[in-house]
DNA sequence: AGTACGCCCTGGCCGC
DNA sequence: TGCGGCCAGGGCGTAC
């Protein structure tokens, strides 16, 4: 599933491959990946015929700034896939293909989504912030401990918390048991009740996992995949993810598996003490 | 306002 | 081998 680390990949190769193109066309077949936020005839009013001013990242949303007041954003939701291709190689087109942009020099750029969770959208910039309605981004320079305490200050469980993007944005599910493993936080910990230096240990875990993950280019475990199709290395460096049963990589004790706002979380019941 | 839960959707896996 | 049933989960709508 796409989260931060996999999102700013796509992010960063998409940015070399179609910063400064023209949108000749845009192709939107009948899933509903356009849901709410407007129509597929306002998404091709508003982007065609449009160049590519910017390409960013906000939480797990890919923002596509235009050369007008609009943005499009894209969400991958949990197997979207975006898949470049360059005029010369003929892309493989399939039922999962849910949009095509075509470029002026043409380029493509097709939407492949399985399980339709993703979404596809135009907002005005300015209105931007507050239709994403995200927390502070982890990796920015201006987060610093004191607002990951000000994150803290509740009740709710702590990885429940790491998962609401109006909290804190891009944190999923994967990466939500890495940090805590990596900060010996047990999951279900009242957020609240973390020690200052807990919450150092979690700052410095939030930056460390994520800043690596991007490094390797990603989680690919069911879905994804970059923009070449390639994908990501961070699955072998997974200490807890998905490894009911195996031993934690610290102290040995088999890794352990429950379930916290309705996800399945991995945690060592040694390293992570509630 | 905060929280809990069902729903969307498909492929993969399990058991019979 | 085939097939029904269940599971994964991000975000949103609904109920409390």
């Amino acid at each position: 599933m796409p989260e931060l680390p996999e999102v700013e990949t796509i992010k960063q190769d998409l940015a070399k491959k179609i910063l400064g193109k023209r949108i000749t066309q845009i192709d939107i077949g009948p899933p509903r990946i356009i849901r709410k936020q407007g129509s597929a005839r306002e998404i091709k009013q508003a982007a065609e015929g449009r160049l590519i001013k910017n390409v960013a990242r906000r939480g797990k949303f890919l923002l596509f700034h235009l050369d007008s007041e609009n943005t499009m954003v894209l969400h991958l939701g949990m197997t979207g896939q975006l898949l470049f291709f360059s005029s010369e190689t003929p892309p493989a087109h399939d039922k999962h293909t849910h949009v095509i942009f075509r470029f002026d020099d043409g380029s493509m750029l097709f939407f492949r989504d399985i399980r339709k969770f993703g979404q596809l959208f135009i907002v005005p910039r300015n209105r931007l912030n507050k239709e994403l309605d995200l927390g502070p981004e982890p990796l920015s320079s201006s987060f610093q401990k004191r607002h990951l305490t000000y994150i803290m200050s509740r009740t709710t469980g702590i990885k429940q918390l790491l998962l609401d993007q109006k909290r804190l944005a891009g944190i999923g599910n994967i990466y939500a048991d890495e940090v805590l493993f990596d900060a010996c936080i047990h999951p279900l910990r009242p957020a609240n009740s973390l020690t200052e230096q807990e919450i150092e240990h979690l700052f410095v875990s939030l930056q460390t996992v994520l800043r690596e993950a991007i490094e390797l280019r990603g989680t690919s475990i069911s879905d994804y995949i970059d923009v070449s199709g390639k994908k990501g290395q961070m699955q072998n460096k997974h200490r807890v993810y998905q490894k009911t049963g195996e031993p934690c990589p610290r102290c040995s004790a088999a890794v352990q598996r429950i379930k916290v706002a309705g996800r399945g979380t991995h945690f060592c019941p040694n390293c992570q003490r509630i």
